[in-house]
DNA sequence: CGTATTGTTGAGCGTAGTCAAAGTTAGTGG
DNA sequence: CCACTAACTTTGACTACGCTCAACAATACG
């Protein structure tokens, strides 16, 4: 349950025994969560925060005019609502992406094992800060690429991501995303997605079906998805 | 010179007189940087650190194709390279808006204020969690809403935060942003944006001019650029 | 005063959106 | 296990918002 959490913080920082001990040791509870289920709602005071054990969740914001932009999705071992839990009221929504389940722990848990162990305290901030960098990658995406570029450079940001944390070079995903999920992701309408895709298709670069991801061309996929790790700071 | 910082923060998190003194006792260097001056270069390793004194400065990505996307908009007593510093490698550039004036510090004696002084390491953590709530908001802008909202909001933001730090409640200031740089932030082109201005003009809600902006509705601004503050985090 | 940058205008175009309907898959309960 | 339904995908025809290109005007600047 720990191992994607951990593996992802040794890349970027040491933590000691004790400090995993001491996050191992905290009274977490799994919940889950069925499809599109709501993790964390805008407005409300997140009294718990967690990471994700299996599955997927996004972050998401309504605008007026009812459309909905996601604005990140995350992969097990990454703490969801930290940002929420932080602030005084949640200033964004948190759905699951498919069914998923979470590890949670209290606010006042959290704050008391940062207060004991800076390292971790240092190494949720690093995830924070990588979180950023994410978000400002999905302003460039969403503001100046156009639509085979935004759809192929979100499957790169998400492999990429998946294989930072081991689930290996596999070239086959189980990725239950919809259609309509992927155009609130890149900011078009899931017909447009529903283009593009089958152009990705005909191209063999990728294949997205039925909630199942499979990797035709990892190269030809970052080049027409204009790719760059880089600022996913995956160490080495 | 700390005026602005110090007013940011009090707004999130207590800090004592020690911890006060203990960040204007540092050494910090004024460096001033003429207008589009780049202040770091994505991919240079950040050795330096600081916040601005006056002017403004933004971040900002080029993709393949050449064009540039800002990331955001930074007033003074923000600091702006803080997530770059610590970090091995910038995945960002940042460049002045107009000619602006920062106080820099080394990464050296950052980590050190941070280590002995908790409370500010705390501070410049709430300060990074803001900043990513405003990245996020962007991608919503630029992600679903029209071009008229889009360019609306982004000047309530600018207008809001400014107010946050005491620049008063002003309705005319001194803001030297050019049309091709509102287009880079709105994912426009400058063309455009001029038009959009235009119309912004003519519906007597906001005029720009000169690098002087003149709010003449701010309710009816706020209603055109759909714009709700909550996500800044501002205290009361 | 001359030059570079920024702002403005117009005409035509194209990427992605809208609307609507049919086809497909998944999920649920009898 | 099948039937029914809801959710999702696909297709086609038409539309529109914002882009492109190009030229000219105004402003800032050295």
């Amino acid at each position: 349950m720990f191992g994607p959490v951990f593996r992802r913080w040794s890349k970027k920082i040491e933590l000691s025994e004790a400090d995993r001990q001491a996050v191992m040791g905290q009274r977490w509870t799994l919940r889950s969560f069925r499809k599109s289920e709501y993790i964390v709602r805008e407005g409300s005071s997140a009294t718990e925060c967690g990471f994700i054990v299996g599955g997927y969740a996004y972050r998401q914001k309504v605008v007026e005019s009812g459309a909905r932009q996601i604005m990140s999705i995350h992969i097990p071992g990454e703490f969801v609502d930290l940002q929420n839990s932080l602030f005084a009221k949640a200033d964004h929504n948190v759905q699951s992406l498919g069914a998923s389940t979470l590890a949670m722990l209290s606010r006042r848990d959290l704050t008391a094992l940062i207060d004991q162990h800076p390292a971790v305290g240092r190494a949720l901030w690093l995830d924070t800060l990588v979180d950023a960098a994410i978000f400002r990658e999905w302003v460039v995406n969403v503001g100046r690429r156009d639509s085979r570029t935004r759809v192929s450079h979100l499957i790169c940001e998400h492999v990429s991501r998946l294989q930072a944390v081991g689930a290996g070079t596999e070239l086959e995903f189980q990725f239950p995303i919809t259609q309509l999920e992927l155009a609130d992701c890149t900011g078009l309408t899931a017909v447009h997605v529903n283009r593009v895709l089958q152009d990705l298709r005909q191209q063999e670069l990728i294949e997205l079906r039925n909630g199942k991801l499979r990797i035709l061309d990892w190269t030809g996929l970052q080049r027409t998805g204009a790719f760059d790790k880089s600022y996913l700071h995956h160490a080495a």
